[in-house]
DNA sequence: AATTAAATTAAACAAACGTTTAATTTAAAC
DNA sequence: GTTTAAATTAAACGTTTGTTTAATTTAATT
């Protein structure tokens, strides 16, 4: 996992934050040496390329997305507990690491570099499992509808988020948050608790 | 409105194309240029710099931003009935947009170049008061709760369809759509009714 | 202390970038 | 048909790009 010396690490954290804020190609290896404090050729050196930095930085990354889901299947929890802890801990989750989010979502808009998404796809793939097995919890016990498509339920739930992260200045400005801990508190009290909320009420829909 | 003559509008519909695929910094002139079949200083020409175009291009395509209301307004028309054309209605829009609301996403997301998006801004106010306008009708009828945030409704929206098509090859492949048609037929009838259903869901739910 | 490998550097590289220039062609006006 | 303005072109401009080179410094090994 860790097989980076903490140069490397430093590299891969200022690639972090300047691909997500400049997008790939908005990013030069200069500015990243001249933010990490290091020469341009170390890129190189450490790296190969800035192409298999990005596909360093994206395999790195990628094993913080998959849920953890130590308490989630607590038998003494409810279907309604458990949907509700799993769209906090997705919400958690991504804004970990957003930075990281926002570069794979633009590389996958572009289609221009073709990067091995293999191991993103499965992480997705499992958490619309883990997903899926609790909407059946619940549906057996009579709680939830059977009228609903659970693979849609996943992007309704990070396409809120995203779609809130992405018009920032204009949710900032609709809901009076004037900092940034002001924004990050809406985020993690009324947008999720507007999620869950909307989560729950598809899940109990009739008609 | 229309000042731009038949080459001008070739170029922003080949800019609109390029710049929505692989981005602004990503495309070249020449590259707008080779695909336009025009020379590459008739970009500067007609419209300053790379950036004036994009300025130039957001500018002129933000107008069909604006939800056309001309039926919505009917009194024969039920509060959940406005709500499933409003969504429609959205959709409609987007998908006809995609390629601009692409560029305005990521331009948005990358905070590099400082476009106005004051228009922008404006028509995503004016359509969220459109849905503010039905909701309170139909929390007046007694049919919509009072518990809901409604300036959350459009991002669940538009956030659920984007999120939908920036994951297109993960979608396509876990609902088996082989074609474009297949995958825009599932995005104008499954995932519609989806949304359609995920709002009414949340409109009509208590607690 | 001498040797060897790894890390780091400044400089140079060719390629691609957006833009400008100056010359030429096309079209419009008279 | 001549004049004038607009459209179009190829070439060159100076930057910036990612990468490589070759020299030097640092650290580890013997």
């Amino acid at each position: 996992m860790t097989d980076f010396n903490d140069k490397q690490i430093e590299i891969l954290l200022v690639a972090e934050k300047l691909f997500s804020d400049h997008g790939f190609d908005g990013t030069s290896i200069r500015d990243i040496a001249k933010e990490a404090n290091i020469n341009i050729a170390m890129i190189s050196y450490y790296f190969g390329s800035k192409e298999k930095l990005l596909e360093a930085l994206i395999i790195n990354r990628i094993s913080d997305l998959r849920l953890q889901m130590e308490n989630l299947f607590k038998k003494e929890l409810s279907p309604f507990e458990k949907i509700d802890k799993l769209i906090e801990l997705y919400i958690t989750r991504i804004n970990k690491n957003c930075g990281v989010y926002q570069i794979i979502h633009f590389e996958i808009m572009s289609r221009k570099r073709d990067i091995n998404y293999e191991a993103f796809n499965e992480v997705k793939k499992y958490n619309l499992q883990v997903l899926k097995n609790i909407i059946e919890e619940g549906q057996l016990k009579g709680l939830f509808t059977q009228n609903v498509n659970v693979a849609l339920i996943p992007p309704t739930i990070m396409g809120t988020y995203f779609h809130f992260q992405m018009n920032k200045p204009f949710y900032a400005d609709l809901f009076d948050l004037k900092t940034k801990d002001d924004f990050n508190n809406y985020v993690v009290n009324d947008l999720t608790k507007h999620i869950q909320q909307t989560i729950r009420a598809l899940l109990t829909y009739e008609n």
